[in-house]
DNA sequence: TGAGATATGTCAACAACACTGACTTATATC
DNA sequence: GATATAAGTCAGTGTTGTTGACATATCTCA
């Protein structure tokens, strides 16, 4: 072999880290703002999902954030507390409650999304540098890379999901 | 515009959650193999860096983490007690401490960087679903779109890091 | 050579965010 | 009415991050 690919894995090795890199500065730039609202990332991620998925039960977002309840209500207080974050109790069976952003918790979650997807944009339009292409069908391209770095027992889960969003579109 | 795009940035903020499940699974991988030592995420890091780039100082390893030095030297303390890195004083600088794994550390650091390598090229390689392709170049789409991710300031620092293991492989 | 900068190590206190285990309340289901 | 399920809560613990203060060894430069 040349003495460019003595390594084995070298490409996947790189990947490893700039999958480091890039995640740190991603978080970043909500972390920011976050701080002057004296919160912290798992706010983030409790609100991300509840403006993007309104009516989302405890269980279900226990499963989606892999934590116990314990850690989620702790974060989940502050947000209803501090009025970004409306409880409802269902309708078909009363023992659950459903959550809403509120319109505070939803420009707050605007917010933190125009970062991070001003990020994405960015990367995906940039050439980044000499010698690197990123062909228009970049964002597909990542989209289908991110979901198969998902563990396969739980893409459908993870389809299923983001299904409940386009469908109001129409 | 059509029902599909009616949102503006739909296709970013999907990225925005898939990133976020993606990195989940895998940093998961890993944490098994951890958990079996005693140790966490923060252990990982550290070794990973040592591993791959010898001879790391305190302050280089400092500056690629965003980390205190307590913070640091609470794992470092871990994992050199344990026998997994060795430090020796710098020749030119006797200040300095270079670190480097010993042979259990470069052994553990493999193990953990073969799950997240192999979770990368099933998914740059696999064709995920129908209607999706990763042509040949997915690595380096991935190495470009990572790259661009990462702040644009700190993008030259990360080049030059990942430079010095390219070097000695002639 | 001596003053000051730099690299590292360490002590103490604290905060965010995760965990386990145990228990309660309200509601649904059979 | 018995049992299961959804959610809320109390108490304790661990990891990993933070600040602030200070010690030690070594380098650099006037």
């Amino acid at each position: 072999m040349g003495a460019q690919a003595d390594r084995a894995g070298t490409a996947s090795d790189d990947l490893i880290e700039l999958l480091f890199f890039a995640y740190r500065d991603f978080v970043g730039d909500p972390d920011r703002i976050l701080a002057e609202y004296g919160f912290g990332r798992a706010h983030h991620r409790v609100l991300h999902f509840v403006d993007r998925y309104p009516g989302l039960t405890i269980a279900e977002l226990l499963d989606i954030l892999r934590i116990t309840k314990q850690s989620l209500n702790r974060v989940l207080k502050d947000l209803i507390e501090q009025g970004y974050i409306e409880q409802k109790t269902g309708t078909s069976d009363r023992r659950q409650r459903l959550l809403f952003c509120s319109r505070a918790g939803a420009d707050l979650a605007a917010d933190l999304t125009r970062v991070q997807a001003r990020r994405l944009a960015r990367a995906l339009a940039d050439p980044v540098e000499a010698g690197e292409t990123l062909p228009s069908g970049a964002s597909t391209s990542a989209h289908s890379f991110l979901l198969s770095m998902i563990e396969p027992d739980e893409r459908a889960a993870v389809r299923r999901l983001m299904a409940r969003r386009t469908k109001g579109a129409a």
